[in-house]
DNA sequence: CTGAAAGCGCTTACAG
DNA sequence: CTGAAAGCGCTTACAG
């Protein structure tokens, strides 16, 4: 734990600190010269220190990517998509959670993200208002955001269309004859939130379904253990053939509460959830979900900041990643019976008195 | 995205670089000053660059936490625990993921973290080789690890006892009557894979149980896939009553495979998984697990490190976290039925031909 | 309260 | 190929 400089080992080599440096970065140097400092420099266990070099030569070699809630899959995912492609290019990759809950959470993040430990953002904040668009707007870094922002705002960013997500997802549940469909949302005020509430909007009125508050629920956070409280919530106060959750987390959350309740997935609710995590495939029954590409988006923003970085007066740029509804068993139409459903009643019944005595 | 400096914002204020620092750093200035001086700063946009400020302070203030998946509830949920002891003593936190797969992205993860960037490191490897134990040894800053050391590493490191874990798990199967119980692991010279493996193997000598190869299942990662197909795997293979799998995930992959097949869990396979993710809450059934306080042992690394960092010199300190068995539905032991199960058998049938039919 | 100056540990033209 | 020197943008004694 002893830190060792440029000089101590220039003095150890007895050559200066010039040409410590230049054979530590592989530049020209006779081969006495670069022995003898490599075995001093090893020897003293000598690693740069990185600010002091970034100070001189003005890059960090970093990214930061930042998010908002590391518990959830997708926002794992466009990290792992934007590491794969930077790693790739050379840069190092520091994440931070900014954590939805703290405002100022994100404002500290962000201050010692845009300057001297970064090259380059990318973030996608769940919540975007006005104020973050100009932190954004005027940070001394390129920034690449994952989400939407207001029509002309000069920053590049890649957004998919989850209105659209919403209404792949509802048109499913129709076809499958489902009509009374139950919504569980996230927080408004959020950029998910916002945008798949005004999905399920559509597509109720397009669709001609039932407008009943009834049918929706707002929560407090995009959680399993939301997901589950709403759905229980709407077992008891509400009639409904098929979920729809805003995202996979609380799909999976609202699963257990169905089963808890004694009703089986998909035959008496369908059950649909939005990003298309891997736990998808593996959850009971498997979930169908509305892939909003979220590894993709991630590699897509780190093409983007790289190409800003490379030209930093390129025109701004927007990509669209388009959502895709992966149909699975949990919407399986096979044993749909429509309301009167005789044999999941029985189910329940049995499963309700197993329940009971187990918990 | 223009850079200003300390320097610009002495020129525009009318001041020199010193009290402009003084100012933002919150020290004594004249009414007058201060104002000028933060209007000026905010006027252009001014951000400290911290590389220069970090070399001249000798301190980020910032902890880097390093882990190795992501992909991983229970890392992030080390993470998480970490974070927030490490947010309330004012650092900022960075975290890396360096990739299981690669030693390379080891070594630059580890070399990026080591200096310059962070005051201090937290790190919990899948992987512990004298190579690593060496590095770490000399890293020029404070470094506590989550996870086992060899005996005598003058490290601080908060370790859980993983053959014990599964001790318990082997113990709870036991006493629910079932005796064949097989072992799904990951991949061995990981420091988990090694020792779970060793805690399979002592419990079922302790308990008597059927030692069989067939009843063992090594794979290349902690994954739901891999879990899965292991699963998948035994049941073509293999009888058994019970499944241990060395983490949630793979547990929760193999209870995939087990439902595909056409088993009841927990009727005709009990399966405990390893970590106690909050995932488990809600599969379905809810997953009887492990837990080895993940989130706690980010806190007591973090906590180990604020130590460090305050009193270099303080002697080498080693936490254990004791690991709990959390029983839940898929060891539920009301609805055994021993090795003849017709009941299943004709679960089984019907499955089969259900899913034949969708995919 | 304020400014001039030194210096953190590097890198990089510039001479030689 | 190599060294002396400047300088990256800050902070902080030290004078005044």
């Amino acid at each position: 734990m002893v830190r060792s400089t440029l000089a101590d080992v220039a003095r150890g080599a007895g050559v200066s600190v010039a040409s410590v440096s230049r054979v530590l970065n592989g530049l020209p140097a006779s081969i006495a010269t670069r022995d003898r400092v490599r075995e001093v420099a090893h020897s003293l266990g000598y690693a740069p220190d990185l600010a002091a070099r970034s100070l001189k030569i003005r890059r960090t070699e970093q990214i930061s990517v930042v998010i908002d809630d590391l518990a959830n899959p997708a926002y794992v995912s466009m990290m792992q998509g934007a590491e794969a492609v930077l790693r790739d290019a050379g840069y190092r990759i520091q994440f931070s959670s900014i954590g939805s809950d703290s405002d100022l959470g994100l404002g500290t993040a962000l201050h010692a993200v845009s300057r001297g430990y970064a090259d380059g953002l990318i973030i996608c904040p769940l919540r975007m208002n006005s104020e973050l668009v100009e932190t954004l707007r005027h940070a001394p870094i390129p920034v690449v955001v994952i989400g939407g922002l207001p029509r002309g705002t000069a920053i590049d960013n890649v957004v998919t269309d989850s209105r659209l997500g919403v209404n792949l997802a509802m048109d499913h549940l129709h076809q499958l004859g489902r009509r009374r469909i139950a919504f569980i949302d996230g927080p408004l005020g959020t950029n998910p939130g916002d945008r798949r509430l005004e999905g399920y909007r559509s597509a109720v009125e397009r669709l001609g379904l039932p407008d009943e508050d009834g049918l929706r629920r707002l929560t407090t956070e995009f959680s399993y253990a939301k997901g589950a409280a709403a759905a229980a919530d709407l077992i008891v106060n509400s009639q409904f053939d098929a979920l729809l959750a805003a995202n996979d987390m609380m799909a999976i959350g609202a699963m257990h509460a169905i089963a808890r309740a004694g009703l089986r997935v998909p035959h008496r609710v369908a059950v649909v959830g939005i990003d298309d995590s891997e736990m998808c495939l593996y959850s009971s029954p498997p979930l169908t979900s509305v892939s909003l590409g979220s590894r993709h988006r991630g590699k897509i923003a780190a093409r983007l900041l790289l190409r800003r970085l490379a030209r930093p007066d390129a025109p701004i740029k927007r990509v669209r990643e388009a959502p895709r509804l992966v149909a699975r068993d949990s919407t399986s139409a096979r044993d749909f019976t429509g309301a009167d459903d005789s044999t999941s009643a029985r189910d329940s019944t049995g499963a309700r008195a197993k329940r009971r005595g187990q918990t």
